[in-house]
DNA sequence: TCCTTCACGCACGTC
DNA sequence: GACGTACGTGAAGGAT
């Protein structure tokens, strides 16, 4: 017998949570709703033994019933943060349980649970709802039972239509009515004045249901009674209706899906650490055996010849390879899943087979993957092409939650309850002993791979549309992807000479410096250390020290220009320091990784990893090239075009966050600033300080200019009297003055936060999402940190979401123009490119205009488009 | 026992 | 605030 067991998500997190104690975690997350739900879960899951389960949860804002009646819940206080802050806990929670969650904009979860109930009873299953409220119980039938919490959440009663004949002497379907009548306070449902439960159920008894009551109110004894109906009647009528619930709601998913075939250990266990859970780990019994459980069986068959029947549209597709840099890394294996199969092909069948080259760059093949641009790229450097990316798993799962972290195929598959899929280091393992298993387990492994990603595919598609994210996961993301897998690719020519000429300048100077040190030092030592630095400056030189770290003496940049001026040593060290870091990591760090024949480095964007939405650049970090000091902006030079002649182009986003701030806070007086183009600094200091724009200070708009960078970056009065060189205190009513100025800002700063508490995350502009548990935390840093995030991240992601719509657009265009020109790098708010002498200026229009009009705000954006012979000469 | 590898903290480059 | 890299340091891991 299938057994449906349907949770009430929101109505048992409300009890649990003020049923317990405030508990909280080390972290400072509070957590007794969560731990409340747990143990009520887990004694479903021993009691009930259900076969299919689902927790359905509130949408949150309105429904269809607020269309009827906009009081509806309207006495009803404000969830507290305290509670709100779990929910996204108990989300991930029912994730690492493997059971389904769903909510629906427009109905609660009422209805979602009358839906299901009807539909599963209809099927013949046995449907049994968990819940805190009493509406619940008009599903009652003779296949659905309501199980509703009595006190606390372990105390319950069970209902099935005796047991409601028992208590209210009526039918379940009439205790719509008696709601109707009597009115529901906490969902401010009215019913009739002067009509209880009492009078409500005699009525019923009487006349069945309120219609009846209606028509026949010539018959109801006690003349208050008959005016209070009569006066009411629609009242009464618009309160059955409110309580009625739904049982028609368009569902998105089936009743199969419901299907629950119990839960991944290894996560559950996790997560009942991370919520210190510890009472809890013994329940959900030992980990041996359970760990051990072999792999379910997926079958599989290694290909020695490709055919025609492996290579349909859609298939999944794992080309993988060890080692992260797939500039380098070689092709150890293809997996392939298909409606035909799942496959495992030897590296060489696959890249020597012409059949699969044409499959792999036919457009209209669909291939699903797991990080497609490492695929893309790797190929692309056996001279293959991969086209017709349907869909990038990785990508998906970061887009849901970009706070995982791990987006790896093992995680995924055991937070969404696929098949299960080893993780790759159990497969390869790690650091200098990875290696290439025997072939049979690397068969299995891509083929298991593959087959997965079917599974997970449709269960992380759904749950972007759910989140009306699909069209930033496949209108923006995806196919900038493939943008940043050509950018990679094609790389960015470094003049390996030049950075030689400079590293020799650098070296000797280094090594004057070095011997300048140990004289006035007195001594010989490592001045890379900072323990051995330490030493020497706070105990041999007895300076004082000005901060600490945890395992010493804080020899930072900031602690030593304090100390600028107390000993000639100081100002050599902070030299010392500056060249060596030209020199290691610029310097000797890009030559390294320059390939020797063409000269070229070939970065590598992530794209799934920043919490904010921005790419990162690594292996070589090409978005952290100085420009600050003139000695390190030098190092620009050697970042050429690739072909003689040609232009490096820059072109610069001016102040994109701050626009993006004034177009979301809508403040009036900010949007001036830009509306009549004015130095944004000093408007500000205008604003902050009263004063007149000749009257602005240089010091003023120092100030001003700080405070605009806390504001973009999310720092706190703490971070703003650090660069200040202020008190905290003074940094705090800096920005007190400077939220007044703005007031609108100060209005969207407070909002931001208030609606994150609400539904746990925040979002851009284009649906970006943070989600922002921490919110919730009793720990003041945690919570601080968390609001602060709460008002940046959606400034900060909005200019990436901006930017990343302007590479896809430029990326068009180019290919659509017959411009000598190719895109090669971003760094956060600028794109660099090269270009034949003769396109300059039409690149230099073409680029303007694109990045400017890449997504229309109530303010202009501008950017500055510069050129020259390398990138440090487009300036 | 020695040598290598790894994880961690510190410092500093950019936006 | 977010990132990535280089370096030094002490502990763990592996070979001898």
């Amino acid at each position: 017998m299938k057994k449906l067991v349907l949770i009430d998500g929101n109505s048992i997190a409300y009890r649990a949570f003020f049923a317990l104690p405030l508990l909280s975690n080390e972290k400072g997350d509070y957590t007794n709703a969560v731990y409340g739900f747990t143990t009520m879960l887990l004694k479903v899951l021993e009691e009930e033994k259900p076969t299919h389960l689902l927790v359905a949860f509130d949408a949150g804002k309105s429904t269809f019933r607020h269309k009827t009646y906009a009081a509806y819940k309207g006495t009803r206080q404000k969830t507290p943060s305290e509670l709100s802050g779990q929910i996204p806990m108990i989300h991930k929670l029912l994730d690492a349980f493997s059971i389904k969650r769903y909510e629906a904009k427009e109905y609660e979860a009422d209805d979602i649970i009358g839906t299901q109930a009807v539909e599963a009873a209809k099927k013949g299953y046995e449907v049994v709802v968990i819940t805190g409220d009493k509406d619940l119980l008009q599903l009652v039938d003779d296949r659905i039972e309501v199980v509703l919490t009595r006190k606390g959440i372990t105390e319950v009663d069970r209902y099935n239509e005796a047991k409601i004949e028992e208590r209210y002497g009526l039918t379940p379907k009439q205790i719509i009515d008696l709601k109707g009548l009597m009115g529901d306070t906490s969902d401010n449902i009215p019913g009739v004045p002067g009509v209880g439960e009492k009078t409500a159920i005699k009525l019923l008894t009487q006349f069945s249901d309120v219609e009846t009551v209606l028509a026949s109110i010539n018959e109801v004894s006690g003349k208050k009674l008959k005016e209070r109906l009569e006066e009411n009647k629609e009242l009464a009528i618009l309160s059955k209706q409110l309580a009625t619930i739904m049982t028609e709601v368009p569902l998105e998913t089936a009743l199969n899906d419901l299907a629950y075939n119990g839960f991944d250990y290894q996560a559950v266990k996790e997560l009942f650490k991370a919520y210190a859970f510890n009472s809890l780990l013994n329940r959900i019994g030992e980990d041996e055996d359970q760990q051990e459980e072999a792999l379910e069986e997926v079958a599989f068959e290694i290909v020695s010849e490709i055919k025609e029947d492996h290579l349909i549209s859609p298939s999944a597709l794992v080309i993988e390879m060890l080692g992260d840099n797939y500039h380098h890394a070689d092709i150890i294996g293809v997996g392939l899943a298909n409606k035909n199969g799942n496959y495992f092909i030897p590296t060489k069948v696959a890249v020597e087979s012409t059949l699969f080259q044409t499959f792999m760059a036919d457009e209209k093949k669909e291939k699903y993957l797991f990080d497609a641009k490492r695929a893309v790229v790797a190929l692309a450097w056996q001279d293959i092409e991969l086209n017709g990316v349907a869909f990038d798993l990785q990508m998906a799962s970061y887009l849901l939650d970009p706070s995982l972290s791990s987006h790896e195929m093992s995680d995924i598959a055991s937070r969404k309850g696929s098949v299960r899929v080893l993780e790759d280091e159990t497969v390869y393992g790690k650091g200098a002993k990875q290696g290439i298993p025997a072939e049979q387990q690397l068969a299995e492994h891509l083929s298991r791979k593959a087959y997965a990603m079917h599974v997970l595919k449709e269960i992380l598609a759904n749950e972007l549309k759910e989140n009306e994210q699909y069209s930033l996961f496949a209108e923006l993301e995806m196919p900038l992807s493939v943008i940043l897998g050509r950018m990679e690719k094609e790389g960015i020519k470094v003049d390996r000479g030049q950075l030689q000429t400079m590293g020799g300048d650098l070296s000797t100077r280094l090594a004057d410096l070095e011997k300048e040190i140990h004289k006035e030092a007195g001594e010989t030592f490592n001045i890379n250390s900072p323990k051995q630095l330490g030493q020497v400056l706070f105990e041999t030189l007895e300076l004082p020290p000005v901060k600490k770290t945890k395992t010493g003496y804080s020899t930072s940049a900031d602690v030593l220009e304090k100390l600028a001026g107390s000993h000639p040593i100081i100002e050599h060290i902070l030299l010392y320091r500056q060249l060596g870091k030209l020199y290691s990591t610029y310097i000797e760090g890009l030559l390294k990784v320059a390939n020797e024949e063409t000269g070229k480095v070939h970065t590598r964007f992530n794209q799934a990893l920043t919490q904010t939405g921005r790419l990162s650049s690594t292996d070589p970090n090409l978005q952290n090239i100085p420009i600050r000091l003139e000695e390190g902006r030098k190092i620009r030079k050697a970042f050429v075009p690739s072909h003689d002649d040609w232009l490096m182009v820059s072109a610069d986003y001016s102040q994109i966050e701050l626009r993006v701030l004034a177009h979301i806070s809508g403040d009036e007086r900010m949007k001036e600033a830009f509306l009549k183009n004015m130095d944004i600094h000093t408007k500000t200091a205008m604003d902050v300080f009263h004063v007149e724009e000749d009257e602005v200070t240089d010091q003023m708009r120092r100030s001003a200019k700080a405070v605009n960078f806390g504001i973009v970056y999310g720092i706190s009065d703490y971070g703003l009297s650090q660069n200040l060189n202020i008190t905290r205190k003074e940094a705090k009513e800096f920005i007190d003055r400077y939220l007044a100025s703005y007031p609108d800002v100060k209005a969207y700063m407070e909002n931001v936060v208030k609606e994150a508490k609400k539904t746990g995350y925040v979002q851009t502009l284009l649906a970006r999402r943070r989600y922002l548990p921490e919110l919730a935390s009793s720990n003041f840093n945690q919570r601080s940190f968390a609001e602060r995030t709460a008002m940046n991240t959606p400034i900060q992601g909005t200019a990436a979401d901006i930017i990343k719509q302007a590479m896809v657009i430029m990326s068009e265009e180019l290919a659509n123009s017959s411009l000598k020109a190719t895109m090669l790098l971003q760094v956060h708010d600028e794109l660099i490119f090269e270009v034949a002498p003769e396109d300059e200026q039409a690149l230099k229009e073409l680029v303007t205009n694109v990045m400017e009009n890449a997504l229309s705000l109530d303010v202009p954006l501008q950017v500055d488009v510069l050129s020259g012979s390398s990138w440090y000469d487009a300036k």
